[in-house]
Parts: structure tokens; sequence; C-alpha cells
RNA sequence: GGGCCCGUAGCUCAGCUCGGUAGAGCGGCGGGCUUUUAACCCGUAGGUCCCGGGUUCAAAUCCCGGCGGGCCCGCCA
């Protein structure tokens, strides 16, 4: 490059953009300003003085007056920079001015002609600088691979992508409130795991030097959870990181969180109900109401979370969103329909021909709120087999805009069960190896199983996606969007030290670090 | 694990079918402009056309291999 760097233009004028200020104090956040002076009139202007401070998302120059779009974090605000109230010198400064740069400014709240809030500028000070190039404003950076390696300005530029991580922040914080409400308490369950289980995954191994061998990472806090029950922490949950060593596409993300909830002296009919006035109370404390409209790239759909939310079973919603009658069948009569449907199956598990039947005529069909009920129990290993009938689970799932957002059951309490249980895992697995190759499974946990046999009392519990509940909620396909990052192969570029020899010797001297 | 698609300037993209001097808009830099909302006007710089090999007089373009990324199917939430 042969044009002089900006950075120079800077310190001509006096200004190092990490040696002049190391801080500002900031008075008031742009939200609240918003908020304050909406009763301003065209042309109107406040006496009050303000310190905000934020990046330069826009700048319209015109001259001897300048506009440019400041966001602080919270909101946004136009900025007017007028060269009749800055003088020379610092107009000076206005005019190196790139979108990217932070700043703070102390100005008046007005309002202009053509009705924009804005902060007339009287006073501002460059606290740092950008040394690249924006993407397009217009556009914003479009680009997959460049949105997941520049993540950070995907979030600063994408309005979707940053509500998302915001909102999914204050939903989590209204599903701690709802909770502690309740009295329940929040533990955290180890993510180094000698037995891995509360799911059906395959999980990461990792090894622990201090013990010197193998551990997983958790694949569910669900075992731990329960213990903690045991333990007479009888409400209790985690807002968890699982680890799963899957497949990652659209819906699936080898690290994600989910919310699971145990409470002690209830079933599943309770659990439900608890999920439902938790969602609910969420989604109005964040989004204002029990009904939200969601953009999905240009298709609005309404959910309502209003409580109560509609429950059918399995087999029920087969038939009703399939036509497709199921109740009684066995599994070669399973395994036709599936066949028929195009579903591909290799497993022994009758109850795993009904979910995918299930998934493959009915999930895609079910975009409000629902409870699917009485789950396979053979596809249950953690749950109770249903009072009425144990070829079922007291098992429900959480169905939102064709997503599986959450499942819970009846726990199983009874440690001889739950053994046995355990047992046919392993069991199946070594059948299916034979015929269908490796199929997932719940290891026997016998350190869990000592627990129940301590004694558990009846419990219910659930786990709910958080990322899942978020795309839902936002309107994001991809479940990477609403992960704040995700991870990357390592590329190859250079450093503006690398490429300005210039300036790396400037502040090598400068703060004499040699 | 299987299939499909994409990679050209800082960003968004055109050019690729049918091989023949590397393009536009935005952004940057320089100039003009005191009320704009993707401001506008004039000028200007900016490229390893993802990498490697092959075919050809000639490759961004055709072929092969690789790398990076996306989507779908199978599996997991």
């Amino acid at each position: 490059m042969s044009i002089k760097h900006r950075f120079w233009s800077f310190i001509e004028l006096g200004i190092d953009p990490y040696l002049t200020e190391y801080r500002y104090n900031v008075t008031e956040s742009l939200a609240k300003i918003r908020e304050k002076y909406s009763y301003l009139k065209n042309g109107e202007e406040s006496q009050d003085k303000h310190s905000i401070a934020g990046r330069i998302m826009g700048i319209r120059r015109h001259g001897k007056i300048a506009f440019m779009v400041l966001d602080d974090g919270t909101a946004e605000i136009q900025l007017v920079f007028r060269y009749d109230i800055l003088g020379d010198e610092k107009w000076k400064i206005v005019e190196l001015l790139n979108i990217g740069d932070i700043i703070g400014v102390f100005g008046r709240p007005m309002r202009t002609l053509r009705g924009e809030l804005s902060i007339l500028v009287e006073d501002f000070k460059v606290l740092s600088i950008t040394w690249r190039d924006y993407p397009e404003k217009w556009h914003g950076i479009a680009d997959a691979e460049k949105r997941y390696r520049l993540r950070y300005l995907d979030i600063m530029l994408n309005k979707k992508v940053r509500s998302a991580i915001v909102n999914m922040y204050r939903i989590e914080k209204a599903f701690r409130d709802f909770l502690d409400a309740k009295g329940f308490i929040e533990i955290h369950t180890p993510k180094l795991q000698p037995v891995y289980g509360g799911a059906l995954a395959r999980p990461f191994i990792t090894k622990m030097y201090a013990l010197n061998r193998d551990v997983y990472l958790s694949i569910a806090p669900e075992t731990y959870l329960k213990r903690s029950v045991v333990a007479n922490l009888f409400k209790v949950y985690e807002i968890a990181v699982c680890f799963r060593n899957e497949d990652i596409d659209a819906q699936h993300y080898p690290e994600f969180v989910q919310i699971e909830i145990y409470q002690a002296f209830a079933d599943w009919n309770d659990m439900m109900k608890l999920v439902e006035d938790m969602v609910a109370y969420a989604v109005k404390s964040v989004y204002g109401d029990y009904k939200v409209e969601v953009d999905k790239n240009g298709d609005k759909l309404v959910l309502d979370f209003t409580p109560p939310w509609r429950r059918i079973s399995l087999e029920d919603a087969i038939e009703m969103f399939g036509g497709i009658k199921v109740k009684g069948k066995n599994y070669e009569e399973l395994l036709e329909i599936a066949k028929q449907l195009g579903v591909e199956i290799s497993d022994p598990r009758k109850g795993k021909l009904l979910e995918k039947i299930f998934e493959k005529v009915a999930q895609p069909k079910i975009a409000q709120p629902t409870y699917i009920t009485l789950f396979p129990r053979d596809i249950s290993p953690l749950a109770r087999p249903y009072r009425e009938n144990p070829e079922y689970a007291e098992r429900f799932e959480i169905y939102i805009d064709g997503l599986e957002i959450g499942n819970g059951y009846s726990e199983l309490n009874n440690p001889i069960v739950q053994y046995y249980f355990f047992a046919k895992e392993e069991e199946l697995r070594l059948k299916s190896r034979e015929k269908f190759g490796e199929v997932e499974y719940h290891p026997m946990d016998k350190d869990f199983i000592r627990a129940l046999e301590y004694g558990m009392p009846p419990t219910a519990g659930v786990g709910i996606g958080i990322y899942r509940f978020m795309m839902v909620l936002s309107g994001l396909s991809s479940i990477k969007d609403v992960i704040p990052y995700i991870i990357v192969e390592q590329e190859n570029f250079k450093t503006v030290a690398e490429e300005n020899p210039d300036i790396l010797k400037y502040y090598v001297e400068k703060l004499k670090l040699e």
C-alpha cells in the first residue's frame, strides 16, 4: 500500500487511538435516550447534555455538516456533527472518522427537520479505530463462510442474529427467575464424567491426566440432577452445555445448551404444566406478549404460547397429521408403513419405527407449541412406564414450528427396573451391531442405579433445548445462527501489524517494548 | 458415511454454457457540498479469479486432485 495509512493522520492531529484515551464517562444509554426524548418535535432541541459512547455504523457527509449512526449496544442514534459548533481542529478529526471507529460523544438530544431523533455533537473523543473496512451497509456480511469466520461482524451487523443472542440471555434469565420463585436451585453437574448417560448419543472422549484415564464429556446432566434429587435437593435444574459427538446440520451442533429441570413429588402432567407456565412467562417477559410474531425469511408466523398447550399422543398425531393408522400394529406392519413412506430404518425397536413415522408425517405440521405424549417405552430407558399401559412411557416431547424443542417424563425411580432397562440397552447394542451396525444406546450406569437404591421420590423432569427454542423465536433456520461462536478451520491471512511494519515499529518504540 | 452446490476487489455480485486484455455497485483514498436516512456529484487506487496439476497457441472459464464453506439424506436434541 503506497498511500499513507489514516492512522498517521490521527497521529498528526495528536490522537493516538490507544494512548490518548483510556476510558470514557458514559452517562446514558441510547435506549434510555430514545425513550426519554421521544417527545421532541421536528426541529426541537433539548438543553440536556449526555455522554454516550459506541461504534460508528454509518456516515453521511455533507461538507460542513455530517450525520453518523452510533450504536452503543442498546440502540442506535443519529449523530449530527456541525463545523460551526465543533470548530476547525475537531472538524479535521470528523473528516478522518470511518465506519467501525469507536467514539465517545458529548451532546444534546434533538430531532432533525426530517424527524430523526439525534444527538447534536458538542464534543467527542476517538476511543479506538478500525483497521479493516467494514462490509457493505446494504447487504452486510452475506457469505456464510465469512459470517461464521467473522462472527463478531455477523452479530454486530445482522440484527436478527444479535437480537437472538440478546434475547437468549433474557429467556434464560426469565427461566431462572421463574424457577427461583418456585424454590428451585441450580446445580452445576460435571462436564467430565466417568460414564456418560442421560441421553442416547455418541460422546466426546478426552484424557484426564490427573487420574490417568479417559473421561467423557457430558452428553446430558440428567443422571447427576437425579442424584441431586436423591440428595434431598427436591427441586433442581441446570442450564447446561451438553456435548454430543454427532454430525452438524441445521438442527444439530456438537455442543449445545439445554435447561434440565427435576421436581420431586411430581409426575409428567405436573411437569407439562410447569413447562408451559415457565415458557409462557419467559416469552411474555422478553417479547411483551404470549403471542410472538416470527419472521421466517419473509413468511410471518404467529406463535401462541398461551397455556395450556395442546396435548396429542404420538400415535394420535400420526393418525391426525398423516392419516395413517398405527395403533395395535406389530413390528412388521410398522416396518412396511415406514418403507411406504420412504423412511430408511435399521433398528430392532418397534418404538423407533413409530418415532420415525411420526417425524416423517406429523412433526413438520406442528407449528403451535404442542406436547406429543405417550412415547413408546422401548426407546425411553430413563422414563417411568405409563401407569395404564406399560408399552408406553409417561413421556412427552415439545414441538414448536416443526422442531423438537424439549423432552420430559415421569422419571423412572425404580432401581430394579432401571437396572433391567440398562441391561436391555446393552443387549440391544450387541444384537443390533450384528444386524444393523452401531445404534445409540444407554450404557449401564451402576453408580447411578445405586443412587436410586437409596430412594428417589416420584419425580418429573424435562430438558428444553435453548438454541432450538431461540431458532424458533427468532425465525432463524440454522442452529449455528443462534450459537454465538461455532468452530471454523484456521485460515491464513495477514494482520495489520504484519502489513504495516512502520506502525508496528511506532508502537514498539513508543511503548518501549524492546 | 452418502449426494448436491458454492469459492472472482475490503463487501455484495456479474463474467464461466460458447476459452481470447479482469468488470459493476458499495466501501477506501482525493476533491465539492450546513439537514441527510443505502445522501449526492467529480476523480482515483485496489485482483494469487481458493490452491495444485492437466488440456490448449491461449484457462477465472474446460478436465483431474486438494483445501475451505453451505445445503440435503443417514445418526444424535
